[in-house]
DNA sequence: ACGAATTCTAGAATAATTCTAATCTGAGAA
DNA sequence: TTCTCAGATTAGAATTATTCTAGAATTCGT
């Protein structure tokens, strides 16, 4: 037997939440469910309303998004114009973006070699380097 | 006397419309010199639209603001959830974002070296590698 | 269970952007 | 020059993403 089957999934995600301080409400058990259960994923608030549909409402998803975010369980990402995406892979990472679609992939930090970098300007501080690398339409 | 009073320049501005095979209409040579006839700049609709005030609508500073585009003259940037920014710099180059105030600077090509880029997913093609420096909030 | 704080919800509100349909105009043809 | 009309402009409506509001429901320490 295995431990990782549903009820310790559910643990482990209604752990994740209180290590956050945040009330491991059903929705927000639902939507990180969804999020934090399986593999990386880069979501968008109308998509994520899609998967959970019938037990929240769609401003409970924009909430939980952004308490998740403030909290660094989630990643807000800005590539395209009019709509946010969302990453559950919150460690230092890159992406490639399919200009096609519209998706996002993740490119691991090692893959993305930088030998030099400007100096921030003055009294500023770097606070990350985000790369996108954008596959053509 | 030198060759860049308002004359030329505004015959530079039309010249350049009418080399992209865009119309110099009254509202496009109107914008185009506010955007092209000094240094680079980083403009949002409704930062235009107000320096445009009255001569125009906004609907159609955002009707040049694509077309210009879409011809080569402006690039699109998205960095931040909400608003989108053009950039009268086409050539290749990066970006300082300043979160306190929610700037663009330029970053000059060479300033950033990379020095390994994971490969294409198959049957893609890189079309630009975008960098990012956040400056923090 | 009680009560205070937090969260959820639907719908209204707002902000950015796009669409529509009427009107206008630049620029080549005559 | 004047004529023509494809293409451009316009204001406002429409759409989309997102945020706000205010009341109802839930959570959790006691
Ligand atoms: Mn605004
Ligand atoms: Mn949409
Ligand atoms: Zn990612
Ligand atoms: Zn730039």
């Amino acid at each position: 037997m295995r431990s990782s089957g549903s009820l310790s999934r559910d643990t482990n995600v209604l752990n994740r939440l209180r290590a956050a301080g945040l009330r491991p409400t059903r929705q927000r058990l639902a939507l990180a469910k969804l999020l934090f259960a399986h593999g990386p994923r880069h979501v968008t608030a109308e998509s994520l309303f899609n998967e959970a549909r019938g037990n929240l409402s769609l401003a409970t998803v924009y909430n939980a998004l952004h308490d998740f975010t403030e909290k660094g369980l989630l990643r807000e990402i800005s590539i395209k114009s009019g709509q946010s995406y969302f990453d559950t892979n919150t460690t230092a990472h890159h992406h490639f973006y399919f200009e096609k679609t519209g998706k996002l992939q993740d490119v691991p930090l090692e893959s993305v070699q930088i030998s030099s970098l400007p100096e921030a300007p003055m009294g500023e501080t770097i606070s990350r380097v985000e790369v996108v690398i954008r596959l053509a339409r």
